[in-house]
RNA sequence: CGGGCUGUGGCUCAGCUUGGUAGAGCGCCUGCCUCGGGUGCAGGAGGCCGUGGGUUCAAAUCCCACCAGCCCGACCA
């Protein structure tokens, strides 16, 4: 055992000493150009790639593990709250899309329309649509009108509600500037809808699901956020009120994480959903809705990533643990490989976050440091080495994605198998420290117009750096002045936080002002 | 939707001004050397130069049209 601690430290001198392995997997790096070192890493992970479809991706594998990670940890938080899941058209009419004249008008532009059915060869020998539809149909980009319909259907009584529905669907928002899992045309998300008696009921209801948003992105993508209200320009199309989450990525913009709505009567009233309340008179629903997107998948990218490529919380990762043979001698190759399966299967059998652990043995004959800084740049959160070496110690060793690529730490193999659990939480608990720690250092308290102003103008105007994060600023709630903000900086109010009150003025009007709000750049 | 730029092997691009039917790097394949840090060497596969038309003995190169994409301005999970 002595000589293994020896060999170690011995590599890792050398290594260090090697200034080669300065470089970083990823450039640029992140302060270099953030948005291209956003798009590297995105494809140096294998996440997901461009298609030829304008403005819509493909998920590869690695990527949509993360995704599905997402959905399974989700999916089980909407059932503990008393969801279930079910399934709407992703053809919309368009006279039930219209019904509702501010939803219409927000998400007119952005609408894709079906108009024929059936192609038919034309007399150039082309392709063509042939058949003019009726009414045209909306692909949806999002399902509070259709999923109306049948909810006008199911009520008839107080006693049917409260109707507690998610669907987990693809969306399609024809957007102008597509970036991977940020923006794009298509994309895949979760949209509950609910339906209840009263308006305490579907505000308590609104609450609530932004509160597990909330602790998902806590407990699970590592991800701090701040919690409030939108503005009234930032508010869904059709809401009465639009909560949300925001958190701050590394080049210290906001990104919404998740919403949560409170329709109040508006979409009942457009579908006519109504009920019979306890009085025995007609009433309209009071309605919710609130979504999650594979836009998280980005934000983890952007939150967590470094120079070296992404780094994943355990929880959301595909596969926790790489276990990465070392086979330098053909002699001792199947006995390498042989413990390296053997591990895997000792490691399968702890469980971690309620869940087995997902543990895989990468044996491609590859060179060792092309395979290892593959799994780097995937952002596996333990990566374990077993070689000749270790088989005559009877140790491994093990590199976390969080601390710095060099390091490696030799233990035992049973070691690492009885403290994987305790090593994967710390990693998780360190991560959400890391990313919280940047975000308290980038927010700010600002009292003043000027200061204001400073935070948020790039000192160099021709090639903006990364700079400004989140201003805690008093706001009197003119329109106007958050419309001027916006167009002077480009910043915007990301939310009015919840209760706290602090007595103040606004600081570009100078109006009296009960609290701060939160203003960022955002995505 | 308004303004600028670009379409050449899987990717990034050179070649175009001064026409003579293709090049580099990366990637990929094979072999050898390496292998506890993304290595080296040798060989190889892969392109009717966006599409259609025109000029010419001859077009990636010149002309016209079309199509597509990128960047800049208004929207967004």
């Amino acid at each position: 055992m002595a000589t293994g601690h020896f060999d170690f430290a011995r590599l890792i001198a050398v290594a260090m000493s090697n200034p080669s392995t300065a470089k970083t997997a990823i450039s640029p790096r992140r302060e270099e150009d953030f948005p291209e070192w956003y798009q590297q890493v995105v494809r140096a992970a294998e996440l997901a790639e461009p298609s030829d479809v304008r403005g819509c991706m493909v998920i590869r594998p690695w990527g949509y593990g993360i995704w599905e990670n997402m959905q399974r940890q989700l999916d089980a938080m909407f059932r503990a709250t008393g969801h279930r899941n079910a399934y709407f058209p992703l053809f919309i009419p368009l006279s039930y899309f219209a019904k509702e004249a501010e939803h219409v008008a927000g998400f007119a532009k952005e609408c894709a329309v079906v108009t024929h059915t059936r192609l038919e060869v034309d007399a150039d020998g082309k392709m063509k649509p042939s058949s003019p539809l009726t009414e045209p149909l909306v692909v949806r980009p999002t399902s509070e009108t259709i999923i109306g319909a049948s909810y006008a259907k199911w009520v008839q009584s107080y006693r049917d509600l409260p109707i507690l529905i998610n669907q987990w669907a693809n969306v399609v928002r024809w957007e102008m500037r597509p970036r991977l899992f940020l923006r794009t045309t298509e994309f895949l998300w979760q949209e509950g809808h609910t339906v209840h008696e009263t308006e305490a009921e579907a505000c308590a209801e609104t609450k609530q699901m932004l509160d597990v948003y909330e602790k998902f992105v806590r407990d699970h993508l590592a991800i701090p956020v701040y919690s409030g209200e939108k503005s009234e320009s930032e508010r869904f199309p059709g809401a009465v009120q639009t909560l949300s989450i925001e958190a701050m990525v590394q080049d210290r913009k906001a990104i919404q994480a998740g919403t949560s709505h409170f329709l109040g009567q508006n979409f009942s009233r457009a579908s006519g959903i109504q009920f019979q309340n306890r009085e025995g008179k007609q009433e309209f629903g009071w309605t919710t809705s609130w979504g999650m997107s594979t836009r998280m998948v980005g934000t983890v990218v952007m939150t967590h990533g470094d120079d070296d490529g992404l780094i994943l919380p355990p929880r959301i990762a595909p596969t926790q643990i790489m276990i990465l043979p070392i086979t330098p001698k053909e002699e001792t190759r199947a006995k390498v490989l042989e413990a390296c399966d053997k591990l895997a299967r000792e490691l399968r059998d702890q469980r971690y976050a309620d869940l087995a652990l997902e543990v895989d043995v990468d044996r491609r004959d590859i060179g060792g440091g092309t395979k290892n800084w593959e799994w780097i740049k995937k952002g596996v959160p333990l990566r374990v080495e077993i070689g000749p070496r270790d088989l005559e110690s009877n140790s491994v060793a093990v590199s976390r994605r969080d601390q710095p690529m060099k390091r490696k730490a030799s233990m035992s193999r049973q070691e690492i198998v009885s403290r994987v659990p305790e090593i994967l939480d710390s990693i998780q608990q360190s991560l959400f420290e890391r990313a919280k720690k940047f975000r308290d250092e980038q927010t700010r308290v600002i009292e003043s117009k000027k200061d204001f102003y400073d935070f948020f103008t790039p000192k160099n105007s021709a090639k903006p750096e990364i700079h400004g994060g989140f201003a805690l600023a008093h706001w009197n709630g003119s329109r106007e002045s958050e419309q001027q903000i916006k167009n002077d900086l480009k910043v915007t109010i990301r939310i009015i936080p919840f209760g706290e009150s602090e007595k103040g003025r606004c600081i570009f009007t100078g109006e009296p002002s009960s609290r701060r709000v939160i203003w960022a750049k955002s995505y």
